[in-house]
DNA sequence: ATCATACCTGAACAGTTATTCATGTGTTAT
DNA sequence: ATAACACATGAATAACTGTTCAGGTATGAT
């Protein structure tokens, strides 16, 4: 695929560190990312990282309708991060790779340091 | 800090793998990954990790409007992930936290491996 | 003071997203 | 075969997001 412009837009390169971010690499990045970027989508990852669970058994813990459930299940599943198997009229999700959980952790720490999500810095 | 309800929602223990994420946690690390959710955002971040850059030049890089850059500027400043220092008329800002590097490099590895975002990733 | 430069901000608009509701598919029981 | 159960899916709707456009604020130059 032909890239956008002249030479700092580089995808091949190794990465935030090295270039500017191509569209292409950057809309990848953001995509991942996105899935991430909905707290029911949370709640649903940190219940299956407790163990893999059914579907309906899901929506409970979450306190979301089966359908709600699985429309994001579906989200989750086309990035990845998570599997299913049938079992009966059942199907078991379960995390697809617990490195997740290590996201989790380091975006945790993050946060946790004093100055919070939305205030608004001292203004101009 | 008050709970929300029974028990599994524990806002006070350690992670995603220790107990079912509280709705309020949930939400603050969505708006974490949200802000990553944008590739423009991306393509800011990496033109800062380069190195730290006036908003006009910033602009120029990225290939967007100064007014639109001006305004993504100020999600990554809400959510700490840049700081700015005014020097004469400009405004120059730059990554508050490398950190994100290696959170860029982290999901970048498995992004990048055969198949792509939604057809096929190799697991973490 | 006036003007130009550099950046910021609010409103509006288009595009996207998450939920609900109704229906469809697949499995088990009778 | 029929019914019940578990889950998935499409359409519709409400809420949210990112950009543009039209000003607005702060600084420096004349």
């Amino acid at each position: 695929m032909p890239m956008a412009n002249q030479s700092a837009t580089d995808a091949s390169a190794s990465g935030a560190a090295g270039a500017l971010l191509s569209v292409e690499k950057a809309q990848r990045m953001a995509e991942f990312f996105a899935v991430l970027g909905d707290p029911n989508r949370w709640r649903i990852i940190s219940a299956l990282a407790l163990e893999e669970q059914r579907v309906g058994d899901l929506a409970k813990l979450v306190e979301m309708s089966e359908s709600a459930v699985s429309h994001q299940l579906r989200v989750l599943r086309n990035m990845r991060l998570v599997s299913y198997t049938r079992q009966g009229r059942n199907v078991i999700y379960r995390l697809q790779d617990h490195h997740i959980v290590n996201l989790y952790r380091d975006v945790s720490e993050h946060l946790d340091e004093p100055g919070g999500d939305s205030l608004e810095m001292k203004p101009f």
